[in-house]
DNA sequence: ATAGGGTTAG
């Protein structure tokens, strides 16, 4: 053996072996020789021993050193701190907490300070604060309340479940408060969204005579990266200055990482570039990660794209930001591919790119895609553990037009789970659904499991009323939102009771209510004001509207259109000439419409209004186009043209309405799917009235639920039928 | 004891 004589004489030099102890095996011929030696009986050598093992790294050496816990009569408080603080670097938290009510059955050592500290810091990362909370009780019967390291210990602890409260209680209440307690609670500060507080403890941190360090700037800068305040941010960009002088990026790159994101925070992209140029090739990848969110925040993607190319190694988050930044710009299509390329580089997605991925899939309405994506969530036990993943998986199945699997999800959240966030994506599903009585339980439910609900529950909410007709109902949640919610109305709240009214065709009660408005209505109200005049009919009242609309955009071309579509409808059509010639003059096209339709393969097919010329299977879908216009001519069908703005005539107007990108979808979808599959069909504007009843005959000849999601609502065609009762 | 990426509506 190559130490055996030296223990002999000594246990010291084993010490020294142990501390150079490189790899397992070395580590057992180690035990194996205390144990020839009979050194293994004294504690000292024994507890060295077990650290070895405990603290090796991996899961092999931990349950060795189990092993050794387990045979030890008397194990001492040294072995069961180091066996929690084991546990507690391997993630397994909840075993480390264990460790504690089996250490204080069994041993005569008591727990330390560096028990507690060591438990503290697994307890946080539990599921649940309640083991944390018992365990403070042992801390006071202890005596040890007033320990500085464990107190910082409970207030990280306490901090980490939100719980600023008790944090700020023993924060305040302890006699002895060093550097770490006031960065531990600045930092608790910040990320339970309390800037202010955490600017004024900063202020009586100073005032106590203590130096703040990179710690307390890093807490202070993420504090104040929610308050969108640039004066501020440069404040504290000034006192690091201060502080620090000017700081060395390479030993500092948290600190200059920190106070970059707090000015991309604050939309202050060139300070922000100019801090991130500083750290020149110290650039770490939490730095490149927050450039490329921050430039797909201010909406430039393209610059994120840019950085995001240039990083050799990247990272999970690095491809997290980037196809969430596609994403958040509307680029569904785009993230998604990115997000297939992520896969294919072998970089492990995790439950934040899943959220990611899952929201580009609700925006885009594919359904394949999503419900792959929830199944690898569920595969990795990536489901269940975090509400935001179950609110985009919500999310994900409603704007899907799944709204049952939606609802379903839903059901399965237990209360403590269930967030404003949550309710509101629930609720403004049942709104696109059509589903008003539906949502309006549903937010009773959430009022009786105390979720406070927020602007955007309301939105949905009168949403869900205007498009169910619920009028009653509107009115009364409308005057709830500022008498017993304490929210003032906003102006889409507003344009939902306009929309509500219109709908209904009370069009006084919308016109008065417009006029009984607290501030300016804009052009979304009276747009649909005139929308609504325009489905009953009425002229005078739409002239009103449109003039207003002339007023505030001359240049939208909806207006026209829908000025013209009021006047064409009541055969006016000389005046309906005269605007579309104005609209004609100036330039303005009717935004041009599509359609598309994910196959169950997943694949996603585009088409433009009258065109599908460009698709490699135009010759079928041309005579598919045929073959459905037979049917409907057998089912009695007659196009209705009122939506068509042009005066041509009739035949004309049907040419063009059998053309309409819903229908070459359709078309695409019949020739491409099975007998009773579900086709669904996204469409980027509002389906039109004929599109509507073809729909409907269609899904009776064909036998097929159709589903369309387009601008405002999804519906449902079944059995010559459509969810929507004909009321859009 | 530090830092980076996320959900709803419009």
């Amino acid at each position: 053996m190559f130490f055996g004589r030296a223990i002999l004489q000594d246990g010291h030099p084993l010490l020294m072996l142990i501390e150079s102890c490189k790899t397992l095996r070395q580590a057992y011929q180690i035990h194996a020789q205390t144990v020839v030696n009979g050194l293994h009986i004294h504690l000292y050598s024994l507890s060295k021993i077990f650290s070895l093992f405990a603290l090796f790294g991996c899961s092999e050496s931990l349950d060795h050193s189990r092993l050794i816990l387990s045979r030890t009569d008397v194990p001492n408080v040294f072995m069961w701190n180091t066996m929690i603080r084991a546990h507690s670097r391997q993630e397994l938290h909840g075993k480390a907490v264990l460790l504690y009510p089996s250490m204080i059955a069994q041993a005569r050592a008591l727990p330390n300070h560096f028990t507690f500290t060591f438990v503290f810091s697994s307890c946080a990362r539990l599921p649940t604060p309640v083991p944390g909370f018992q365990i403070y009780g042992h801390v006071i019967k202890r005596g040890l309340e007033s320990d500085t390291i464990v107190m910082n210990a409970f207030i990280h602890f306490c901090c980490g479940f939100g719980d600023l409260h008790s944090a700020q209680k023993v924060f305040e209440e302890s006699p002895v408060r060093d550097l770490v307690s006031f960065n531990t609670m600045i930092s608790g500060l910040a990320q339970g969204r309390k800037p202010h507080a955490a600017l004024s403890l900063f202020t009586v941190m100073t005032r106590s005579g203590l130096m703040p360090d990179h710690f307390t700037f890093v807490a202070l800068s993420s504090a104040c990266s929610g308050l969108n305040n640039y004066r501020l941010a440069k404040q504290i960009h000034n006192l690091v200055y201060m502080y620090f002088g000017f700081v060395d990026c390479g030993r500092s790159a948290h600190l200059v990482g920190s106070v970059m994101d707090m000015y991309l925070k604050c939309g202050e992209m060139e300070m922000a570039e100019k801090v991130f140029n500083t750290l020149e090739n110290v650039k770490s990848a939490a730095a490149l990660s927050c450039m490329v969110s921050g430039y797909a925040r201010a909406g430039k993607v393209e610059l994120a794209r840019q950085i995001f190319d240039q990083v050799d190694e990247k990272d999970t988050v690095l491809w997290t930001a980037i196809i969430s930044g596609y994403s958040q710009a509307g680029q569904y299509t785009e993230a998604l591919s990115l997000y297939k390329e992520m896969e294919a580089s072998g970089i492990k997605p995790d439950k934040i790119t899943m959220v990611a991925v899952l929201s580009a899939c609700a925006g885009l309405g594919a359904l394949t895609f999503g419900q792959r994506v929830y199944n690898q969530c569920l595969k990795k036990r990536l489901y269940g553990q975090d509400v935001i993943l179950i609110t985009a998986i919500v999310d994900m199945y409603a704007k899907c037009g799944k709204i049952h699997a939606a609802l379903e999800i839903f059901h399965g959240v237990p209360n403590y789970q269930r967030t404003t966030h949550l309710f509101n994506a629930v609720i403004s599903g049942l709104a696109q659904h059509g589903h008003g009585k539906i949502a309006v339980l549903v937010f009773e439910e959430m009022e009786a499991a105390k979720v406070s609900p927020d602007e955007i529950t309301f939105t949905g909410l009168l949403y869900a009323c205007s498009h169910s007709g619920l009028v009653e109902e509107g009115r009364s949640l409308f005057k709830s939102i500022s008498q017993m919610h304490g929210i003032n109305p906003q102006m889409k709240h507003y344009c939902c009771m306009v929309d509500l009214f219109g709908r209904k065709g009370n069009l006084d009660e919308a016109y008065k209510f417009i006029q009984a408005m607290p501030f300016e209505a804009n052009s979304v109200i009276w747009r649909s004001f005139l929308s609504s005049c325009k489905l009953y009919g009425d002229v005078e009242m739409g002239r009103i509207a449109s003039t207003k609309l002339l007023e505030m955009e001359p240049d939208h071309g909806a207006r026209y259109v829908l000025l013209s579509n009021i006047l064409a409808s009541t055969k006016q059509w000389e005046e309906a000439g005269k605007v579309r010639k104005v609209m004609e003059e100036r330039g303005i096209q009717k935004p041009s419409g599509w359609s598309y339709i994910e196959l169950l393969d997943g694949t996603i097919h585009q088409f433009p209004a009258s065109n599908y010329k460009l698709h490699p299977q135009k010759e079928e879908i041309a005579s598919k186009l045929g073959e459905v216009n037979g049917r409907l001519r057998a089912a009695g069908y007659a196009p209705s043209t009122v939506d068509v703005v042009f005066d041509v005539d009739e035949e004309e107007k049907e040419m063009i309405v059998s053309y309409h990108s819903e229908r070459l979808a359709l078309a695409f979808g019949l020739l491409n799917s099975g007998p009773g599959e579900v086709l669904r069909i996204m469409k980027n504007l509002r389906i039109c009235s004929d599109c509507h009843l073809v729909f409907k005959l269609l899904s009776r000849a064909y036998k097929r639920e159709i589903i369309v999601r387009d601008t405002t609502r999804f519906h449902h065609f079944k059995n010559g039928l459509c969810s929507c009762k004909d009321f859009w």
